[in-house]
Parts: C-alpha cells; structure tokens; sequence
DNA sequence: CACAAAAATGGTACCGGTACCATTGGACAA
DNA sequence: TTGTCCAATGGTACCGGTACCATTTTTGTG
C-alpha cells in the first residue's frame, strides 16, 4: 500500500501522508521487515565475506576497507571464517548463497571445485583477494606474492647474504604461502644461494612458534645469515626470540617480514618488511563488486595493486637505503 | 509440498522419494532460499553481533568463541562494528532487528536510550559482554574492570610503588576503560600514591601513541616509577619506547599491560598483565543466547567471568611471586 | 478379510514486503 | 466546458518457503 511507497519512495508522496506514516511508524515502533523485502524484492544489499580467520587482525584489514566501501552505499557484510579449510569455505559459500548475498568476497584463490562451480553457475558477482589468479572465478584485486617473497630473497643476495633461511606459515591450502615460498626458492636459484632445503620450514601463525623455530634451525645451521618471514608476527618472534639469545640484528643475523603490520615498525631494531595494500585492495574489492552488481562489465578482471619493500632496521647492514627494491605498481589483466 | 519436507525432515519421507528430490537437487543445482524459509518460520538462525572495531584482534578473540558455540548449533553471526560511536551502534541494531536476527551480542554496556528500548521492547535475545552491567539490557558475561584496575594499582603499591602512572585508551563511550580509570584513582586514594592528574593520559590504541604518550610522559614526570596501561598494545608501545631510550624495565620504569594478549609473554622484557577469559566470555554468551532462543529463563542475568593477574618480568622488581594478586571468579548476579 | 492406525503425500493459507497496474481527483490548456 | 496529463493513492499477484490440515497409501492385527 501507500505506506511502502513512503518508506521507499517518499517524493511520490503528499506531506501530509508522509507526515502520518512517519507518526504511525513512531507510535507502534515498527521495523521494517528485511526479509520480506529482499525475497520480493530480490536483492539483500549484503555482501558475503570468507576470511581465513579473526585470530590475527591481518585479514580484518582488509574487510575494513571493504567494509568502509560498501556502508557508503548501503551494503552490509556478513562474515564468516573457514580457518583454511576448503570444505568449511565451500559450506560458507552454499550458506551465503541460500541467504541470497548479492556478492561474494574470498580471501585467496584455493577453493574446492564444487565451489567454483556453484560461484559460476549462480552468477553472483564474485571477488577473490591477495592473490593474482590465473583463472580468476569472476574478478579478483591483489599483488603478486611470488614476485613480492622474490624481491626480498633478492634484497638479501644482493646485500650479500649467501644463507639466508626461510620461515612461511602452514602452505596447506594456502596458494599465498606457496607463492612465496617458490618465489624464495626462485631467487635461491638463480643468485646462487645456499639451497639446502634444513634453511626452510613452516611455522604456526604466532610469536610462541617462531621462536621456537628460531631455535630449532640455529641448531640445524648455526651458520644462518638471515632470515625472511613470510609473515610479520613470524619475524617478530624470531626477532624476540634473537634479542632474549643476545643475537644481534642484523650484525648476526639479518631478519625481514612480510605484511607490514604496525608492529614491524615498532620493534627494536625495526623490521624489514613488505607492505601489501591491504586497505585499497578492500576498497577496490568493494567498488568491483559494487559495478558488477549495478550491471558494469567488469567480469573477468584481475587488478594488480603491487606491493611495496620497507628497509629497516633488522637488514640494514652496511648497504645503502638506494638498494631497497621497491615494487609498487597497478596492472590490469584483462 | 513433499520436497520442502525432504529437506526439513527427511525421516518423515519414504527413501525412494527422498532420492528422487535429491536427485532433482542435483541435476538442478537448487539451493533452498533462506529468506523464503526464514520469512515464513519466524527464525533465521542468526545472531547479530556488535564489537567497537576489527583492526585490533582482541574483540575477535571474544566472537571467535561465540561463533564456535553458535556455529555447532546451526547459527550463524552477523558482523557490525560501531568504531566506538553508540549512534553506529543504535544504526547496526536497527538493521540487524529488521533482518529479524534471533539474537543480539554487544560489546560493553554504553548504548544510546533507544538503542536500549528497541531492544528491550523487541524483545530479542541480547546479552552485552566484558562489562558487569548495573542495568543489563537483558543478559551480560563479563569482569569487573573496576577490580582488576583497582587490583594492578595495588600491587604497584603493596611492591613499594609510590608514583603509579596510568594509560588509558579513549574513555569516550566506554564504560570499561572508565571502570579501569575509576579502580586506579581508588587505589591511588587507600593507598596514598602520588594523586598526580599528570601521571594520567589518554592515549589511541596503537604502538606509535603509546611510544610518544611515554616521552611526554617523562618529560611532565620524569621520576614516574610504574606505568599501568589498560590495554597491552598500550603497554607494548610504551616498553618499546622505553627499550629504545635504554631505560630498564622494570628496574627504572615497572609496566603493567592489561587484556592478556599473545604479545605481552613475548616481549622483552614480558609483560605483566591482566588476563580475561575472552573464549570464555564469548562461548557463554553464546551459550546464554541460544537458551534464552530455546526458551530457557536465563533473562536479567549477568554472569561475572572474573580476571587473573599474570606477574612477568616487566614488573618483578624484588617482591617475590607471592603476591601475585589473582582474583579467577565466577560468579551470578540474579 | 475388514478395519484401525500409522506412514506418506498433497493442498492451501499464510509470512511481509515489492512490482505493477488501476483508479481518482485536480490543474491546466484548448 | 471538456479533454489531457500528472500526482497521489489503492488493489492485487507474486517472491519461495513453512505450518497445518486433508487425503491417500501402507501396514498391522483380530
């Protein structure tokens, strides 16, 4: 009737009529019922976000971004963490599609292929995030983090270091790490590093763990001349755990990281590491997935938003700030 | 019809017609719609759920239990953040109620008037988290701030400490961080520390406020001889500092965090601090929820989780662990 | 074999909105 | 005065499920 016009559209209404919805709506307290709205109307203004998990806040930085840019145009998230397991993404995926999302955002490109397929068929306006695809689902907005783990095994081969050691976080279902860790082994090859596969091992994603790594490899080689995290809080233990063994940084053992969280720059020394754009690229995933939905062809696009070396403290050594490669570019791969 | 039933109750179904709808499912790719159901049964199997902010993990540690307890029974939860603003705050709950959420999570007790009369006339599941509410909306899992404040400042005193300074985050629209101020001053006051107002600040939550609050700091009182911070980001920032400057901790300067992060045990020197139950608080105010959806008369309770003061390096000084003051209590206000 | 009880299936009226069309009543121009 | 057009309002058929009752089929038992 009258009243959902008002509610709608209130220019298509006289003042007066408005003025008595607005007393009515008052009075009785009333909440417009999304639900019957979305299923008449068939769209949710929600968008569906699967992030590996809360524990840490790096993934959350990234929704945040997202998040600003969706409020601006009246779109929600609902969120949901698979914990890196495929099969708890693919139930995520099946639930927000039962629930009618109007868009999906996904951390990563490691999904099974049932949800490939379901993402496909549906048609829903689908973003994947920190990753370059080859074979996108729909669209996805990142950098590269071969090219990323690539640059920093470089950084240290041209600073010098022949032994420089690698510590990643679980690769398992996880192309980002994997990326990385070929990106190391690429630049192993090719600048002739100490390949000895007793430098590289995976971690759990917090400080307790990274120091105990630190431990095990300085018995494994005690020879090690630096060390490249594929995450901050995994260079931030291993950086603690040296300064609690009186092990210099980086006069004994050179150190970076990878994410460029607020604590990198805060410790002593302050660590190296690889800023990622965290907040444009959820701003970006937002906007493509706010053209896709209004009907823009933006289908089939992959973004580049690069990514940035930040020397610090933990790799100076006696090179100079000029060697710091910095790659900070934004490519479109149509 | 008959397929509704197959998906709801497939026992009430013969198997040759549960595999010909599954079949159907099959071929088609159907996926039940959510809003239909929902719309129609009067129960989404949602919870909606309000933190301050997702740039810092520790409001996620507290949904990380929530969302384990809901989601092993078929719920879902809906994600808003506030920034701290209770009008955001009054937005988000309006729009969860008209997605017809079953029930609500809020983080602390401040909320606008109508925020708190939507609810209570609503009439929907809502429990408020990490604060002892006077006057609790309808349920509430928390600690008392107030105690765990007034307990850090205490030991601070019974260890000799005569010049106590205090780091709150922003007190604006947030009832804990003023409890935690509130305990500090009545410690101050019984036991005759140094009442100074300049030993008192606010600071942002993050490393770089903390470092340069420490500076002013020891400029205003350069003979301050503990540091209480109510957030151990705070803390983390300020020993940062203080470890750049060469001043010992705890031997020139004692710090106190409070939240029991992960950082606090790896820092160098670790950090004391003020250790929550966040998981716990989180699954029982899950727990509480689901029975006040499934009937239970759980309404008007507010369930005390306590805290535990965990001693560290960052304020050993020469006392020794004994006087640890820990206060892990549960308890039930009817 | 007859009949009652139980199991399986089908029919229909909602849930609370939106989309779209129909109707009413002025205002204004010819 | 009459016709046209537009603003404002009202009516109705959905959206895709669930709840509940009615009907049909199967099973069990004396």
């Amino acid at each position: 009737m009258t009243v959902s016009r008002t509610l709608s559209f209130p220019h298509l209404v006289s003042p007066e009529t408005r003025e008595k919805v607005a007393a009515a709506v008052r009075a009785t307290g009333y909440i417009p019922n999304r639900l019957a709205s979305s299923l008449a109307s068939n769209q949710t203004r929600t968008i569906g976000a699967i992030i590996p998990t809360l524990r840490n806040s790096i993934a959350a930085s990234f929704t945040d971004g997202l998040r600003d840019t969706l409020r601006r145009n009246g779109y929600h998230v609902l969120l949901g963490n698979s914990e890196f397991e495929p099969e708890d993404e693919e139930a995520l995926v099946t639930e927000f599609l039962s629930r009618r999302v109007d868009g999906i955002y996904l951390t990563g490109s490691t999904h099974t292929e049932r949800t490939r397929q379901m993402l496909r068929e549906n048609g829903v306006p689908t973003v994947e995030i920190a990753s370059l695809p080859q074979d996108p689902v729909d669209m996805a907005v990142g950098f590269s983090n071969y090219d990323a783990a690539y640059a920093v095994t470089r950084m240290f081969a041209k600073q010098g270091y022949a032994k420089v050691a690698l510590f990643t976080t679980f690769t398992k279902n996880n192309e980002r790490q994997q990326e990385r860790q070929k990106g190391y082994w690429a630049a192993v090859e090719e600048f002739g590093l100490d390949s000895d596969p007793r430098l590289v091992s995976e971690v759990a994603m917090d400080l307790k763990a990274a120091a105990q790594n630190l431990i095990a490899l300085l018995e494994r080689r005690p020879d090690v001349e630096a060390l490249f995290c594929t995450g901050d809080f995994i260079a931030a233990g291993a950086l603690l755990e040296a300064q609690r063994r009186g092990i210099r940084v980086p006069e004994d053992l050179a150190i970076a990281g990878f994410d460029g969280l607020e604590i990198a720059d805060n410790l002593n020394p302050s660590l190296t590491t690889v800023q990622i754009p965290r907040h444009e690229i959820g701003v970006l995933a937002g906007q493509m997935l706010l053209d896709r939905i209004n009907g823009l062809p933006v289908g089939g696009r992959v973004v580049d938003l690069g990514f940035e070396i930040i020397c610090r403290e933990s790799t100076a050594k006696n090179l100079p700030r000029e060697l710091t490669f910095t790659s900070l570019q934004t490519e479109v791969h149509e």
